[in-house]
DNA sequence: TATAAAACTTTCTAAGAGACAGTTTATATT
DNA sequence: AATATAAACTGTCTCTTAGAAAGTTTTATA
């Protein structure tokens, strides 16, 4: 049985070294030439695997759209409660294995990618619906129906302005400090009583305890 | 008496035509040479008068966000109550002569060159500091001190967020949608009574009418 | 082992960034 | 007004880059 194809392979190389090169040099200053340097193949190689620069860096866009995707998974396979899975949606944005300087800051310089390069529109745009919808979808356990679409919406919008604060100053940005962040906004939002605190406190205690072992750097190997 | 000097109007000039090509052609089709053809003048020209792309670029970032100064400070002018303030700056962010399709997707091109660019990231992170700090100066007179700071960097960082996502799609945002969703997080954020609440739409309002005018696309044509 | 397809390399071209030398235009000084 | 000086601008040259194309090697499969 063959794992996957050799193509397969070196397309997966090939975007994790323009992720790399997008960190190092910038959006603008990564050339083909060395993201083939950090992959260790010639530029030629490059432009076989990808069709052109574009195609590149919607791969490496699509890439760090679907850590997330995993993280968010690995997290809802232990979250046994609407709260649970609320804290897990909040965790799988902001771990250390996400959330961390070098994804946010390539995740900010990708962005100017996106307004002309529709493939890349529709990544983002799958993901804001998926968020939106995660979110709809535990919010209506502790909120009613009327106002969850409302604050899913800006759950969703808080946490892209999170991360694109966290990608603009490349520097290590603060986990915990998001979560208050996150924590704070929705307990005001859905107006959560002190009994619902209590429980989103547990959910939350329970999920990062999750997470410190699902994201751990060392499980945590995108293919 | 000599107004200006040549070069800061050419640098005015030149600027905006850069501003037109990222619209135009993204952060990455960007060229010095499309730069020149659109102020009608050689790509020497722009080098003479930038020392090289990425203060080109910058200036680009400093003007659009300069904007957004000019527009907060001629509202100010007519605002006369903390509310009116308050939502003076909301209308600054928020009035179809700043978010609109057009800024809105040039600043998220910009983005991109923020990381790897200190002088931007000066300009940013003043820029996030000068929101924070107007903010909080008002909401000082309807919440409490200690909870001042906290909802003043939320709701900076949630109009981050509904300007990244209205740049990412390259289609014209909605102004009021906006608003709304500022509006919303506000009132939750500050637990503001029926009472507050009535001031608040009152002010709103009221800075709706003054922005109608005093940001009318006719009297905003800066320098 | 023959054949095709996929992977890879090398070479070439057009376009871009930016340096530099030289020319023109504006400003200030006597 | 005449001259000096600085600023604005132009054209040319070099080096780098994206990408196309044509050719070579490797791998898979019948």
């Amino acid at each position: 049985m063959q794992a996957r194809s050799i193509s397969s392979i070196r397309r997966s190389e090939l975007s994790q070294a323009a992720f790399e090169a997008v960190i190092r040099y910038g959006l603008r200053g990564t050339t083909l030439e060395k993201v083939g340097e950090i992959a260790g193949v010639s530029k030629g190689v490059v432009l076989h695997h990808f069709k052109d620069k574009s195609a590149l860096l919607e791969a490496v866009f699509r890439r760090s759209n679907s850590l997330l995707n995993i993280s968010l998974l690995r997290l809802y396979r232990h979250a046994e409660s609407p709260y649970e899975r609320f804290w897990a949606i909040a965790y799988a944005n902001f771990s250390e294995t996400i959330y961390n300087r070098e994804v946010c800051q390539a995740w900010v310089s990708l962005l100017a990618e996106v307004p002309h390069n529709s493939m890349c529109q529709r990544v983002q745009a799958a993901n804001n619906a998926r968020i939106k919808s995660n979110l709809s979808h535990e919010l209506r356990h502790f909120l009613v129906e009327n106002r969850v679409s409302e604050v899913a919406n800006l759950l969703g919008t808080l946490i892209d302005g999170i991360w694109v604060r966290a990608g603009l100053f490349a520097i290590t940005p603060d986990c915990d400090k998001a979560l208050d962040e996150f924590e704070f906004t929705t307990l005001y939002l859905v107006e959560a009583s002190s009994e619902q605190q209590k429980y989103h406190k547990a959910a939350r205690e329970k999920i990062k305890t999750i997470a410190k072992i699902a994201l751990s750097p060392e499980l945590f190997q995108p293919k």
